[in-house]
DNA sequence: GTTGTAGATGCGATCATTCGCATCTGAAGC
DNA sequence: GCTTCAGATGCGAATGATCGCATCTACAAC
């Protein structure tokens, strides 16, 4: 489990304050924005309320849709750059499940992968602890931090591996 | 390394032959696109000239540019479709270094993978090995074959870390 | 509460990629 | 060589995603 808003942003200035705790619910989100140096703009909040009402893995437009039932004034391209800023902020993830559309989901649970064979699309669940090597490798051999919220790796399942 | 014509295409019908053996040029690219049940068309060997003459990490833009120098007449959505083609192949790894462009590269050699920082877009070579353990789980857990080309993994580099 | 301003938004243009469909063609069978 | 047809291509439209820039606004400082 990791802290709900986790670093600073790319083009932030000032010192970033540190990260509020995990494990709690989003009762207070335009504070935790404000904690860590972002404007909590009514359209940054229906993104998160977005994710909130629903389940997992949406598609940008699928988030924007959503948006626009209550609010229509919101523009497409705020929606895409706020996604970009959460993902960035480590508050979603954003991955691509092939098909050409890039999903994202909130990051307040356990992170999680997927195998996805691209025989038959069927997709995998697959724990997170199975990257902890690559996150050791990357920090032991050149003290990079990895990031990787929700990865998507590609190849063919057991029944597609049997066909050939 | 692997073979260069890896495993059958998603919508393969026939039974596929085995895969030719790798470390070879390219003299013969028509007789073992053949010999996969692959159509040897000049557009398809235009793409591969491409990459032979070029350098790593093409853009499918920078393919049909150079492409089009030689046949005006080639078009972009083939350019397109013979690069997921060959992605689908196991010929060419596809990766997204992030900036929103996806980038193309030949597997005639070892593979190798990206740390890329999102604070200073750093790119750091990361070797096939570390990716062995996430091969063996998804295998032993799942019988999953994965596929991992040319990846890219999103973090912070040691000295953005350091500047918090 | 007013003000100043860095940063966010709206808008439209543009770029990256995919799709539908009519046409064309590589290569297998004769 | 000729025929056949699954599969590849060209073309244009549609979709997904990003960018430039003028305007607006959240919020810090007073």
């Amino acid at each position: 489990m990791r802290g709900f808003l986790r670093s600073k942003v790319r083009v932030l200035t000032a010192s970033s304050p540190t990260i509020s705790p995990p494990d709690q619910h989003y009762d207070d989100l335009a504070n935790r924005l404000r904690s860590i140096g972002q404007r909590a703009t009514p359209q940054r909040l229906l993104v998160l309320a977005a994710f909130q009402d629903a389940g997992e893995h949406l598609t940008a437009d699928e988030i924007y849709a959503r948006i626009s039932e209550r609010s229509p004034t919101v523009n497409r391209s705020t929606v895409y750059r706020t996604l970009e800023t959460f993902r960035d902020l480590g508050v979603i993830a954003e991955t691509d499940l092939g098909g050409g559309v890039r999903r994202y989901q909130l990051l307040d649970h356990e992170r999680h992968h997927h195998l996805v064979c691209h025989d038959c699309g069927d997709i995998i669940d697959l724990d997170d602890d199975v990257l902890e090597p690559i996150r050791r490798a990357a920090a032991e051999r050149y003290g990079f931090s990895a990031e990787i919220d929700h990865l998507a790796i590609f190849g063919r399942c057991q029944f597609c591996r049997g066909d050939e």
